[in-house]
DNA sequence: CTATGGCACGGATT
DNA sequence: AATCCGTGCCATAG
């Protein structure tokens, strides 16, 4: 696209790199390998370099991932591009199969159903339709959008839709796919069939279709009024209902922050967070960027010497090649540093939240950063838009959260109420919040709590009727 | 009367 | 310029 403008007009070729540079820089690791290989297919003066050396000893990086040269107490993190292949980073182990609905952090939701129903899908086009549904999927798990515009969408046969559907639904965190919360949890409870009596289940089965509001509000006298039961019954019945199903079954359970399969996709992060040696008292922070190939590509020398030393080759489509090879390696240099440069300075100034969790996370804006790093605002936000990077912790977070003021906040609100003996009011939890030095409003608190999925005070059961926790 | 959620406004952020 | 977020006000449910 540049190639018919090589008369040298310098402004131009600078603008094009600016764009080009920008361009790169809100792209993702993954798109930004893709459209590497590409360029290096068709480009023969553009040439990569595999072999880059740790910035601290001087060792190759391919066989020697360097976090063993991290200094402990040292404050300054060590960040460094690498090949994901020679990272030091792995992905964390898929633990905990404590909880049947927990999803792992490191499988996420999508691909973890998808394991699972893979053998049961047929044809391609069914697996396509299957991810796109689980990517259609709500941060809740719910399928807001109908089937029909899904088989519109995907131009196969609504049955196909239904068939596929059903298999989402079955499959582990059940009810997973259903269209509201009332439908996951009748789903739910027919996977029940087999492990309780019949009765139950068709009084439960009962509730939840004729019911779900005075459930909800948890009446138990009109719900026992209205299915035949004593006050008593009713409440077990909820009892029941609330141990064994999950209105959300995105949501590991009840109170757990949710997880959000859109934003963590089974892709790999963009950059990884370890700890470097001596891990025990000040570990040095080392900040792994991937990057195909290591991120590094040059022009072939070879063909750089070859034309220098030739002017007549000028406007040849060679040194068209050579220049635009030039350009590409310089945006690629650009984006690099600045990703570096962002990468080390978050290390820095979110340390407590990497290390400690979300209650330490700093406040913190684009705009601040970008004063510090000394570039534009729009430059920070193309850099941070839809990268995911993995803490050591083994979770992987968007960049995004780095930025994310209430985090701290909406974290303390998460344990106040876990640590309630009795529900407490919004007013109860500002309150507490104040006493902690947080002043926020009334409203705000009720906000969050919403957001982390908890449920009003009156709702709230006392803590020793709680399932879990 | 109290606790909560909806709506909308203004200021900050992107 | 568009969007997001915290907040105040008000209606409603218990």
């Amino acid at each position: 696209m540049f190639r018919h403008h090589l008369s040298a007009d310098l402004r131009q070729q600078a603008t094009a790199h600016l764009a080009q540079t920008m361009t790169f820089l809100h792209m993702t690791n993954a798109e930004l390998e893709a459209r590497l290989h590409t360029e290096l297919a068709h480009n023969p003066a553009l040439e990569m370099l595999d072999s880059r050396h740790c910035p601290e000893c001087g060792r190759k990086l391919a066989r020697h991932p360097c976090p063993h040269c991290a200094r402990a107490g040292a404050d300054e993190p060590l960040v460094y591009f690498t090949a994901p292949e020679h990272a030091h980073y792995r992905p964390a182990p898929s633990d905990d199969s404590r909880d049947a609905y927990e999803p792992t952090a490191a499988d996420t939701l999508e691909g973890y159903v998808l394991q699972q129903i893979a053998p049961a899908l047929a044809t391609p086009a069914e697996r396509q339709l299957a991810v796109y549904l689980l990517g259609q999927l709500d941060e809740d798990g719910l399928l807001t959008e109908s089937p029909a515009e899904a088989a519109w969408f995907n131009r196969v046969p609504l049955a196909c839709v239904e068939r596929v559907l059903a298999l989402i639904q079955h499959a582990d965190p059940p009810g997973l796919g259903a269209a509201t919360p009332t439908q996951a949890l009748l789903i739910q409870l027919e996977g029940l069939r087999d492990r309780h009596p019949p009765a139950r289940l068709e009084t439960a089965r009962a509730a939840l279709t004729r019911h779900a509001d005075l459930l909800a509000h948890r009446d138990w006298g009109a719900l026992g009024r209205a299915l035949g039961l004593t006050r008593l019954q009713a409440e077990r019945l909820a009892g029941f209902i609330q141990r064994n199903l999950n209105p959300y079954p995105a949501r590991a359970f009840w109170g757990r922050e949710a997880v959000r399969p859109a934003e963590s996709a089974w892709r790999a992060p963009d950059a990884a967070i370890l700890l470097g040696d001596g891990a025990s008292a000040r570990p040095q922070l080392v900040v792994e960027i991937f990057a195909a190939w290591g991120g590094f590509v040059r022009v072939q020398p070879l063909m750089q010497t070859a034309l220098d030393a030739d002017p007549a080759a000028r406007h040849t489509p060679w040194a068209q090649q050579v220049e635009h090879a030039q350009m590409l390696a310089r945006c690629l240099q650009q984006r690099n540093a600045t990703l570096r440069r962002l990468l080390h300075l978050l290390a820095v100034t979110q340390r407590d939240f990497i290390l400690h969790g979300d209650r330490h996370m700093k406040p913190l804006t684009r705009a601040q950063l970008a004063r510090q790093l000394g570039v534009h605002e729009s430059t920070i936000s193309r850099a941070v838009a839809g990268k995911t990077v993995a803490l050591p912790s083994g979770r992987v977070v968007p960049l995004a959260h780095f930025f994310d003021r209430s985090l701290s906040v909406r974290d303390q609100v998460k344990a106040i109420v876990a640590a309630e003996t009795t529900p407490l009011t919004d007013d109860d939890i500002a309150a507490q919040l104040a006493a902690a030095g947080v002043t926020i409003a009334r409203r705000t608190v009720s906000k969050y709590r919403a957001m982390l999925g908890i449920l009003p005070a009156h709702l709230r059961a006392p803590a020793s009727a709680r399932p879990n926790v």
